[in-house]
DNA sequence: ATGATTATTTATCATTTGTAAAAAGTTTTA
DNA sequence: TAAAACTTTTTACAAATGATAAATAATCAT
């Protein structure tokens, strides 16, 4: 990590007031308490273990939630520019995780503290909806991913994941392959096709 | 569907209270946009195609969400007991939806327009928190479910799926076999192979 | 109860994906 | 820049799952 800042914070509160239209007192109280961040490539945001405490948002480059299955790692989960970072079965249940969370490339996030920002949802409506709001679209996410490995081939799958973001670019192909639910052999083969 | 009540609400708000606490006020308000139904086993709830207005939460019984790729009848989702029915890629987004919901067995459903659920969300910060933690109940749900269908072999699914309710046991095989993402011929030899 | 319908199992063969190991390509770093 | 480290592709073989068909079992409607 290079850079731990208080925050500069014209742009995200453009993104944030598209969402949901804060007042300026919400405004101000949310500001303390976002603290910005900026990571290499490969950086470990978050490790493996303790119960998620934190609510991320990209503010540029692109993150992944990672765990180890029989000492593999796998990619559930890739965050994107204007997207929240969620570890949803820890953060929401205050059950420790087993995921944790890595720059894939060099990545500015806004770190905010979970139990800060539940608790200016008690003063503050316009922020529990804004949060709210954020967190249904990651739900819908997550409702269109479960049909893609439901019953879609991983061909279909990849070519779906290719059309999301040009960002997938820059994605190393062995996060691609366990997000896609397949080995990276597969992927290969699969690619190996498509050409 | 046999009934179709304005609501005899009691046991319900006990159990919205346990979630979030509203007031007498809120609960009113709640109370007279809730319909409740009773539809008998196989019963549609809500046909395939229209975008989705309705939150459903299960009373009793138990209901599945299904769609039809290449001409086959898949289960998406399962509902028990105390749970929403959301179809949340249209409920969120008010895009049309290729999914429709059934009873799987006689249930006891509550309809809550959405348009007025999200109305009373302005006047009610108890209700929109209240169903907040209810949707984000679901939402771990199917990050779990994710994690379940990315790498876990069919039988584990299987096995995992015995063990969230009793319920399952009522539930036809053939809903079972695309809920986990394979055939029914798939299915039947993994059982066959468990015994 | 009986026949019709629907659900489940079994069998066969084809296809997809996994595992392991090696080769080829790329990036990092001393 | 060269060596080392890492990533991606290829190959060969094994295992899991799919598709189809047919047999059996269970359920439903009259």
């Amino acid at each position: 990590m290079i850079r731990f800042l208080r925050f500069d914070s014209m742009m995200i509160f453009d993104f944030f007031n598209s969402v949901n239209n804060l007042s300026s007192e919400s405004q101000a109280a949310l500001e303390q308490i976002i603290i910005e961040k900026t990571y290499l490539k490969s950086d470990i945001i978050q490790d493996i273990g303790s119960r998620c405490k934190t609510v991320y948002f990209v503010k540029d480059g692109c993150a992944r939630i990672f765990y180890f299955k029989d000492g593999n790692d796998i990619t559930e989960h890739f965050s994107f520019e204007n997207e929240l970072i969620v570890r949803a079965e820890s953060l929401f249940t205050g059950k420790p995780t087993s995921k944790g969370i890595q720059a894939i490339d060099r990545s500015t996030v806004l770190s905010i503290d979970s139990e800060s920002l539940f608790e200016l949802y008690n003063q503050h409506h316009d922020i529990e909806r804004l949060f709210r709001l954020l967190f249904q679209k990651e739900y819908v996410n997550t409702v269109k991913r479960i049909e893609s490995l439901q019953f879609k081939t991983a061909k279909e799958r990849y070519e779906e994941l290719l059309e999301t973001t040009d960002y997938v670019q820059k994605i190393p192909l062995k996060y691609i392959a366990t997000y896609l639910g397949i080995t990276q052999v597969s992927l290969s083969r699969i690619r190996a096709d498509v050409k």
